[in-house]
DNA sequence: TTTAATGCAAAAGATTTGCAACATG
DNA sequence: CATGTTGCAAATCTTTTGCATTAAA
């Protein structure tokens, strides 16, 4: 399953209505490293974004990944996730959706489900602070680790 | 909110009994980083359990820390929860429950739901890979950090 | 007494920062 | 053209590893 174009081309255009509106200048850099995040599904980490990138700006340097992944992060355009011993992961698909997370390997996939969307959470959590996001988190082994007996 | 003495004891309970079972050595070291976690209700990484062991034993090094608390989880008897940008954060409470994490600062706490340990899975997540836990995640900024404004 | 675990020191890995050069609006 | 952004290099912070010493069973 990969991601439409119509919805790539959907989130960028959002990325561009957002810097906009913020006044965040259009880097070339940027637009590349949203773009990367944008059309993937498989939660690139930061190094493996500025891998990807590298053919398309061979000069880009890893602190510039860093520091637009955070500012894409605090600009909403984004979601990390945290798996655990693994390191960050991004994800532009800002939809309700939920992770399954191999806890070996780190392979993330994303799934969707009506029932989780509408539950209730307990009146408790409200008085934590604000509610921004909730998501399920499933952790197990994939089908590949098992596969090789981990 | 604390921890009960009383769980706390069964915590440590079943520590001794799982690591005599597995033929691991009761160290001074593990015995009290495994308590420091299973004592508190606020999910310290590694940094902080090793801090807080200190008083205790003096001499006890980071190193040891990390490698104590990777056993654990290995060995099943603490979870972790990776909330982005922050470190890794260690958890001794294995019933069922779900996490409210502050995007700001980390301030991580517990809570239950009935709904939420009842939900049915889509079947395709059955497909990705054995599942051996399910978590909700709730993010948002604590009240301390909206307090100040962030 | 045997074997596993610890502490130390050093290495490795990941992320951030200061600053001059550069590109965007 | 003014200002924000980048790339570089270096610093910092976090986590892991090898190995001789020590402690648990």
């Amino acid at each position: 399953m990969t991601i439409k174009k119509k919805e790539i081309e959907k989130r960028m255009q959002l990325f561009e209505t957002v810097c906009r509106d913020e006044g965040i200048k259009l880097t070339h850099q940027r637009i590349e490293i949203f773009r990367e995040v944008a059309q993937t599904e498989d939660h690139p980490n930061a190094e493996q974004v500025f891998q990807r990138i590298r053919d398309r700006i061979p000069t880009v340097s890893i602190d510039t990944v860093y520091r637009t992944l955070w500012l894409l992060k605090d600009l909403g355009l984004i979601v990390t996730l945290g798996s655990s011993r693994e390191r960050t992961r991004f994800d532009a698909n800002l939809s309700n959706h939920h992770h399954y997370v191999c806890d070996h390997c780190g392979y993330t996939r994303d799934f969707v489900s009506d029932d989780l969307d509408n539950i209730t959470l307990p009146d408790l959590v409200g008085s934590f602070g604000e509610i921004d996001a909730t998501h399920v988190e499933v952790r197990g082994l994939c089908r590949q680790c098992v596969a090789k007996g981990r």
